[in-house]
DNA sequence: AGTCAATTCGACTATACAGTCAATATGAAA
DNA sequence: TTTCATATTGACTGTATAGTCGAATTGACT
């Protein structure tokens, strides 16, 4: 009689965990999006998931858990963004402009999101190696074809990505332009020599 | 017998204090180019300065303070490199791609000086606009000549400064390329359509 | 060698924050 | 209604940091 019961249970408790959980770590999101992980503290934390501080420790080791899983979840934004793109497009150049563009495009519509991108990149996390290393696979299938006129991928990875954080940072302060991502892609694709 | 007697003292005075106030800003350089100053703290500064906490606070009010002087000091140092360019080159391109490679051969040469920038372009300082704005000064110039592809100034002073700082970050992470400048400057050039 | 204004020191108080834990609440199942 | 594994709570302890202040030191000048 006992087998069935401790399972049930188990998953019950999965279930309202979860929901705890998720509020910490949206509470967790918003905070990490405006300021950096070493300014961050649990109480801060708590107050805004509205949640005891005990339960911060029930579902974390501490708040550099609690930042992982936060850049998990921005990791998979991105491989969900990317996606539909890496299927699709045969061609790298055609591949990094779609993907540019949608980047630039949620970076705009969710500012949110997109701060939150910008202060990740300040540390380098697990998910900015990520994105770097699909950008220079595609950058370096170009360069094989003798597509662009860097020859060198880091440089051509720093081109991408500088114009990218720094046009989105922008979008932040000021309102974005219109057409500001086909604007930010051109010069991209100019300086890669495209 | 008084009035000379205070004068002398009050100078004697500046010049033990300048010293002093000395150490600290260097020691709050150091910090400031590894963490943000969010994440600094007073023990922290006064301990790799070498002084009391008491002698911080008879020199600085508080952090930001410190920070505050710091920046001052990193807008000198810019605009140290810039004067030859401005007094020199009538030609806008022709400056700003002296700038650029005076500020990133800098970079280059002394990563603390870099570390430091990288993390203050984080939140907008005052020499952070101060940079800017000479920037986008020459950018008008050579758009109003027209000479650049781009037309809107925000978005060439993104992409000038987005370059910039991410080939500054890589020079940090990896080892830089022989004619990173060159590259990097070449790079700009094309994007801006000059 | 004595004087004294300016500077420096470090112990001290107060507060913020990290991390723990015994008590309480929850809610599906019996 | 009662049971009980799981989840939640918030008071509590210990530590780190901010900021203060009276005492000690410094050093040019007499």
């Amino acid at each position: 009689m006992a087998k069935i019961d401790l399972d049930r249970r188990a998953e019950i408790g999965r279930e309202k965990r979860a929901r705890t959980r998720a509020q910490i770590l949206e509470a967790g999101t918003m905070l990490l999006a405006e300021r950096p992980p070493e300014a961050l503290t649990v109480d801060a934390i708590v107050e805004a998931a509205g949640v005891a501080k005990g339960t911060f420790y029930y579902h974390f080791q501490g708040i550099e858990e609690l930042a992982a899983a936060v850049g998990e979840r921005l990791g998979e934004s991105f491989d969900d963004l990317l996606t539909a793109a890496r299927l699709e497009l045969p061609d790298p150049i055609a591949r990094l402009s779609f993907a540019f563009t949608q980047f630039l495009d949620r970076a705009i519509s969710d500012p949110v999101w997109a701060r939150l991108v910008v202060q990740s990149s300040h540390a380098p996390t697990e998910f900015a190696r990520s994105i770097r290393a699909h950008l220079k696979a595609d950058l370096t299938e170009a360069i094989d074809q003798g597509r662009l006129t860097v020859r060198d991928v880091e440089m051509a990875a720093d081109i991408v990505l500088g114009i990218w954080l720094q046009v989105v940072r922008s979008s932040l302060e000021r309102r974005p332009a219109p057409d500001l991502a086909g604007q930010a892609l051109r010069a991209v694709l100019r300086a890669l020599g495209a």
